[in-house]
DNA sequence: GTCATATTTGACGTTGACGTTAATGTCAAT
DNA sequence: ATTGACATTAACGTCAACGTCAAATATGAC
């Protein structure tokens, strides 16, 4: 019972993730989407792994706003995490520690970072629904004395 | 005592915000900063409540990597706002009723509109927490072995 | 095989957000 | 009044992140 890995082609790819043709092409130019496998006519077959690995670069770019460059150096890192991962078995201990304490080290500046931006952002919130109490007892404060006249 | 309203170059606020002078002068272009009051030969003289909006704009570009025609709209709102409080008095409740209204409804939508970046980023950063725990694991299993050694 | 679509690469165009340079004016101090 | 440092406008340059168009294949249905 082999796992048939079902292809889609770009266009598909585009509708699943919102994204256009152009953008995919344009990604994978800038290496940050791996060049996916192609038809013997050289046609790209995108498999569902690829398309997870779009969105979570999606995520990235709208969610943090970062640019293409920053998000392609994130991708390498957790990359070569999950290659450290697969590699387990193969490679010997004193050779892998170095690369988990790396990864372990970019993962916490990533939480760090999403930290700091998630207390940003609350701030923010907060400020706003201060404002937001304000203005509604100004609201209700107008209500009542146009209720007395 | 009179308030002596301090008064700084451009070059200070470019200082002050983190920004280039070329930064703040292209923003005022675009309308995003109100023009500041100028010398008599004709030189920006920027007040400390310009500072804050420059400030605020920075923020708003740097934590939710808006465009600055977006963050222009969302100053536009604010400034309606203010303008509404600071008109308290003069304007009638009827006049001011739905100009509190819609800053409301404004101001909800912003809130939402942070409420679910927050979650998202959140549920972002628990992922990355969940990945390093799994490494932690690795690593101090990996350690134990080559004590056993 | 043929036809209508869809995909490929390549090249050039566009938009947003500034950087840079030049030519000129202003400020503050000596 | 002169000097040196900073400011002003205007114009052009740049870079990222795509859009658009064209010419040449590929694919899938008939």
């Amino acid at each position: 019972m082999e796992k048939k890995t079902r292809f889609i082609y770009i266009d598909e790819v585009a509708e699943r993730t919102g994204l256009t043709q152009r953008t995919l092409r344009f990604w994978e130019e800038k290496g940050l989407l791996p060049s996916p496998a192609r038809s013997e006519g050289g046609i790209r077959m995108y498999s569902d792994a690829d398309v997870s690995r779009v969105i979570r670069i999606r995520e990235l770019r709208d969610l943090l706003g970062l640019s293409l460059s920053v998000i392609k150096e994130i991708m390498q890192v957790e990359d070569e995490l999950t290659q450290v991962r697969l590699q387990a078995q193969q490679v010997k201990r004193e050779e892998k520690l170095p690369y988990l304490r790396r990864s372990a080290v970019m993962l916490t500046t990533q939480i760090q970072f999403l930290g700091d931006r998630i207390a940003r952002l609350q701030a923010l919130q907060s400020s706003y629904a201060e404002q937001l109490a304000c203005l509604r007892r100004h609201m209700t404060e107008l209500e009542h004395t146009a209720a007395e006249q």
